[in-house]
RNA sequence: GGCGAGUUCGUCUAGUUGGCCCAGGACGUCAGGUUUUCAUCCUGAAGAUCAGGAGUUCGAAUCUCCUACUCGCUACCA
């Protein structure tokens, strides 16, 4: 059988960079193994829910490349997609579980419980709805029949718990950590389904996943202690579980704790892979796209971050990925995001573009400073100068002096290169490269170098001035291929105002 | 507090059936080289007594036990 996975967020607000690489192994499973990938939105609670954040994830796998064969936004056979939507189908499964003996209705409010807790902290103990403390609480269980049924009836308020069978051993097989055993015992009787009529995470999950066939649940490192009641919850139903696969954390840069979005604002990266602009207060994160990260570099370094090959190689397209992909290669530790490991893949990753897949990423860039450009003009320009970026917006620092003149020259490269009778010495220059019609590079070179030899000059001086005064610092590809591409007649005009600005230089 | 999971260079990791590992690769760092400059690129170096301890064994990062630390969960949130 062809597996089946999902990524299942809560559209509680942006996604996190973490769930992107929980949704990424599903992706990359499911299509090594011929699966299908589907798309959940768990929106069953509607206190949390966020205006915009269903879009902003289905932008998000857009922008990252990461298809989904069903689900929200496409449809599918096993729909509706959203839980909200399937709201209705949960509570037959509830009553059922309630009919059965694995669940009951509780009645207790939210104050009582909160009482309760409370009490039992000033006596430095815990209070958990349990196997021993269920029958002194009020329930189906504890209520009589009657009166339960009159409270239904009613309309009081209630929850469904699950109610463990006492000191049972659970196993839950997974497979990246092996078996995991707890004794239900330790374990609390969940709420199931809520008094606002929807059904909590672990019923909606269950059910979803066992009504639309998924096959193996990859997920977060932090469901793991929930994965007993998950198997426990399968068992009532008589229904086969899935394979469950619980992925290790991503870890913020410094200390050890769970990356968050305060750690993105902090260390100057992004936890986010699209900007986000929270509707209520209005707070904006920063995002990966927005920041200048190739979509690719992203998707390549987050399945790094966990995961290896098996092999030492570590830049691979998605279609690598797909093929190298498997869960036991999976590590089980948590991983901690490292902006320079970022930085290189996305260095890399600019590298192996060419000038045409580049062009739209910077085009926007230009409009922004108000140059037009031939755009063959520009994918030169971007052939010469990709070398040296790691992120897109390093592309004006790196290349302004192709679109627009210097108007403040490096003071270090001055005090270095911009040495006694400089301006006579590059007004020569000058001439020299008027004097060839058309331009050609070798000739110019040849020509430029021979001047400086016959009047032995310091070549550097004389060609890092010249460079000084185009680019307005020392830095820039090969000289002569710049002068060839901005022209020799701006060459002259930059020339003769750096010469205007910085003057001779005496002594 | 309770329960669970994890622990190899600063970071990501290789190491899955104990010997070829006095632990390999990558990022970063440092030093050279290439370059008229910067970047790229190339070469090299430093960097983990495999969390600590005890045990099993001829032999352990790899097996067992104990300890420590870190993280996660402990809601009518997911």
């Amino acid at each position: 059988m062809n597996p089946r996975v999902r990524f299942a967020p809560s559209p509680t607000g942006p996604l996190h960079i973490g769930g992107v690489r929980t949704a990424l192994y599903n992706y990359l499973f499911a299509k090594k193994n011929n699966g299908t990938f589907l798309l959940r939105i768990e929106d069953t609670d509607q206190t949390r829910f966020v205006e915009g954040a269903e879009a902003y994830i289905i932008e998000a796998f857009q922008w990252l490349g990461i298809p989904f064969d069903e689900g929200v936004g496409i449809g599918g056979e096993y729909g509706p997609y959203r839980q909200s939507e399937r709201k209705a189908m949960y509570k037959p499964y509830a009553e059922q579980l309630v009919r059965d003996g694995w669940a009951y209705y509780a009645f207790d409010t939210p104050e009582e419980l909160d009482a309760k807790r409370k009490e039992a902290e000033s006596q430095k103990k815990t209070f958990q709805y349990d196997a021993h403390t269920r029958m002194g609480m009020v329930n189906s269980l504890t209520l009589p029949a009657e009166e339960v049924a009159a409270r239904l009836a009613s309309g009081n308020p209630y929850v469904v718990r699950f109610k463990y069978p006492a000191d049972t051993d659970i196993h839950v097989q997974d497979l990246i950590r092996g078996e995991v055993v707890i004794n239900s015992n330790l374990l609390d009787d969940k709420v199931l389904y809520k008094s606002d009529g929807m059904p909590t995470y672990h019923l909606a999950n269950i059910v979803d996943d066992h009504t639309m066939k998924i096959t193996h649940v990859i997920r977060g490192e932090e469901w793991l202690p929930s994965a007993p009641l998950h198997v426990m919850l399968y068992k009532a139903f008589g229904w086969e579980a899935p394979q469950f696969a619980h992925l290790p954390l991503l870890l913020k840069p410094d200390g050890n704790g769970k990356l968050s979005k305060r750690d993105g604002d902090r260390l100057g990266f992004p936890v986010f892979p699209l900007q986000w602009k929270d509707p209520k207060s209005g707070e904006t994160s920063s995002g990966y796209r927005e920041s200048g990260y190739l979509p690719d570099a992203v998707v390549n370094m987050l399945a790094l971050l966990g995961w290896n090959p098996g092999n030492d190689q570590e830049l691979m397209s998605m279609e690598e990925l797909v093929n190298y992909f498997s869960i036991d290669k999976i590590s089980k530790a948590g991983a901690k995001f490292s902006l320079d490991k970022a930085k290189w893949f996305n260095h890399e990753y600019i590298l192996q573009k060419s000038a045409d897949e580049l062009y739209p990423y910077f085009e926007p860039i230009l409009k922004e400073k108000g140059v037009t450009a031939d755009p063959a003009y520009v994918k030169t320009v971007i052939d010469l100068i990709k070398d040296r970026l790691n992120f897109i917006p390093d592309f004006w620092e790196q290349a302004c002096y192709f679109f627009v003149a210097p108007t403040e020259y490096d003071p270090q490269a001055i005090k270095k290169r911009w040495k006694e009778n400089m301006p006579t010495y590059l007004r020569a220059v000058l001439d020299i490269l008027k004097g060839i019609q058309p331009f050609d590079k070798q000739q110019a070179h040849d020509a430029v170098m021979a001047y400086i030899q016959d009047n032995e000059l310091n070549m550097g001086q004389v060609l890092n001035s010249l460079r000084l005064a185009i680019v307005g610092a020392a830095r820039g590809p090969e000289l002569f291929t710049m002068i060839e591409l901005i022209g020799v007649d701006e060459v002259v005009k930059r020339t003769e105002r750096a010469i205007e600005v910085i003057g001779d230089i005496h002594g």
